[in-house]
DNA sequence: CGTCTATTTGAATGTACTCAAAAGCGGTGG
DNA sequence: CCACCGCTTTTGAGTACATTCAAATAGACG
């Protein structure tokens, strides 16, 4: 069982630097993590908060939020299996939390903290690179969203959205796409529905 | 002349990753770069073409832009002195390129190619830390950027680009910064009317 | 100067928003 | 098993911010 869901790991080291890890590597790194169980709508960092902790999702989902100085939420980002997620933000720089992580369901997750992280990175080339490599990955696809953001109107996101993320479609509650995508929930079930007309009609 | 402005990477490793580098260790990297100039309004990198190289800012600036289906613009970054600015998109993924490159003034730049990049990280473990720490920053950066352009009106975003980026207000053109912020040139000739009455006024 | 590009201004329009309420869905307890 | 409650999604009507279209003004460069 806990094999079974800690392969997620391996494979995302495979699919980040392109090649597993011996088993010493595994080892290594493994050690550095731990496991936690929490049950959904558990907040993981909060704003304001130091955040130490980066999240591997072995099962479950769980988001992260920004607040404006209207209170409305706004969503950074989703994971589920497979994924990792942390406030960035005060995970790098050691500054109070800027986003709200909070699970979805209830979520199996491998837990690093920063002091290892940093151990891990220095000790070992091999985990930097890895490191790296996931940061470029997130960047250039966070880069791609904001493009999309600032250049297609909300039915294109969407429809990019479930070309991107199908699995995520019938997961996540509709209004906290339609924050993800910047839009009201009133608006994403208006299109969808001109969506779905538009398919039927064809 | 060349000593002074070349100062200006070794600022960038010292800022980056929080100590200068030894002699050693910069002419080492220093030796994988090479210095070209551009004149204003040169294309670095376009659109469908691989782009294999980033570039470090010497003297003059550059921006990178998205132009979507309906060939509009969109501003994804500016650099100006002590920057690096590239198609982070093609370079990383080794794909054809989704933004274009172009100086806005006469430019100087150290050019870093792809090879020369795998392989610095590749021998050195602290210039891997120096890339890694440098997406990092790159990462946060954006995000932050996203969570404003998702939660903020226009007028605020503009605000808050004064507020970071002060430097760049009477050297980037107004219709460059509006594209930036996501709207039209119209507008932000409208919100800067409005926001100087404000000022005035108090 | 004259030309080309950038910025400003005006008027009409549109996409997504707000406010409001109904309908749908899912879980819980009588 | 059904009734109820809370939460999510849908629908309707009016609104607002930024857009489009259009043109005038201002600025930069040869």
């Amino acid at each position: 069982m806990e094999g079974v869901e800690e392969e997620l790991l391996r494979q995302n080291f495979l699919h980040t630097i392109g090649h597993s890890l011996t088993e010493e590597e595994y080892r290594y790194f493994r050690q550095n993590l731990f496991r936690r169980s929490f049950d959904k709508k558990s907040i993981l960092a909060e704003v304001s908060r130091e955040s130490r902790y980066v999240y591997f999702i072995l099962s479950g989902s769980a988001y992260s939020y920004y607040v404006n100085k209207s209170g409305d939420k706004h969503v950074m980002q989703f994971a589920i299996e497979g994924y990792w997620i942390s406030d960035q933000y005060s995970y790098f720089t050691g500054r109070p939390g800027i986003y709200t992580l909070e699970t979805l369901e209830p979520t199996e997750v491998l837990v690093l903290n920063r002091e290892s992280h940093d151990k891990i990175c220095q000790t070992s080339h091999l985990f930097e690179h890895f490191f790296r490599i996931l940061m470029q990955n997130a960047f250039v696809a966070l880069q791609y969203r904001l493009a999309k953001t600032n250049s297609e109107d909300a039915e294109h996101r969407y429809l990019e959205f479930t070309r991107l993320y199908p699995h995520f479609i019938n997961r996540i509650p509709q209004y906290l796409i339609a924050s993800y995508l910047g839009i009201k929930p009133q608006s994403l079930s208006r299109i969808r529905k001109k969506v779905a007309n538009k398919q039927t009609s064809v």
